[in-house]
DNA sequence: TTGATTGTTACCGG
DNA sequence: TCCGGTAACAATCA
């Protein structure tokens, strides 16, 4: 389900809703039990995002590390609780309010240094605000693949999935298979300005939206889900009715217009 | 029942 | 070392 606005989002609500509250942590289907041990009962400090990582500080030394990959899903309840549905991996508690996570890739407690290690990995998130667009331009500078390909790769560009890398090339004109060191700095600062604009635009809105903006850039309202989006599972282009090309790139499928995404 | 999916990682070969 | 291709894994739904 997520993109990294989702995880921002996320994280953003997790930490109005209970930092700083004692939460009961349990793993109602086990495969986290003796984990929610540890931290249950335990006062969460803080709930921090790095791309479609999410990290919940109960001390220094003990954060949650959890990425809800291709499914996995968290369910928001009042208090108390209902019953767990499916295969609930870890539910908390708080005081008015809790969560249940299903089918995450990863829920684990990590040591800060492993913590550390893992946001190494990561490139640079552009919904944090230590981030840093040089670093994303000199990655590029010194590759040759695809851009299609670097934009999902989460150790250039922290968030970015395979529905924003479909959308910010179009809006940009840009063909997938340029190699990212032909971009010009030009076309990059434009490509890094969109997407920091359109992550923002998601977590706001908790949804993806990059069609329908009007000049001014103010977001639409009341679009149905196929609306908000240009050309992602479309099959001809909004602007000009060419065919949409799809193909798989960096395993995942790619969308293009024929005719708006050429090379050079 | 089948196939697809808003993801990541490991491994292999060029 | 870089890069592309492939498979494996996760859970849900049309």
């Amino acid at each position: 389900m997520p993109e990294g606005h989702t995880i921002h989002r996320i994280a953003r609500d997790h930490q109005k809703w209970f930092a700083g509250q004692n939460l009961i942590v349990t793993s109602p289907q086990g495969r986290f039990s003796d984990e929610a041990a540890v931290v249950s009962g335990k006062k969460l400090r803080e709930v921090t995002a790095h791309g479609k990582h999410l990290f919940y500080h109960w001390n220094k030394n003990l954060i949650g590390h959890i990425h809800l990959g291709l499914y996995g899903k968290f369910r928001v309840h009042k208090n108390p609780p209902p019953e767990p549905r499916g295969a609930v991996r870890v539910r908390m508690i708080g005081l008015t309010k809790g969560f249940d996570l299903n089918g995450p890739n990863c829920c684990e407690l990590v040591t800060k240094a492993a913590h550390d290690k893992l946001r190494l990995r990561l490139g640079e998130d552009p919904l944090r605000e230590d981030v840093s667009r040089e670093t994303v331009w000199q990655k590029m500078q010194r590759s040759r693949s695809a851009i299609g390909s670097l934009l999902l790769n989460q150790s250039v560009i922290a968030g970015i999935g395979n529905v924003y890398r479909a959308e910010i090339l179009f809006l940009l004109g840009i063909h997938p298979q340029l190699p990212a060191n032909e971009l010009t700095r030009g076309q990059f600062d434009q490509l890094w300005d969109l997407t920091v604009q359109l992550l923002q635009v998601g977590v706001k809105h908790n949804r993806i939206i990059t069609a329908g903006f009007d000049g001014a850039g103010k977001v639409p309202k009341g679009l149905r889900a196929a609306e908000r989006l240009n050309i992602y599972k479309r099959s001809e282009c909004p602007r000009c009715n060419a065919p949409i090309k799809t193909w798989s790139l960096a395993n995942r499928k790619m969308y293009a217009c024929s005719v708006c995404q050429t090379l050079d």
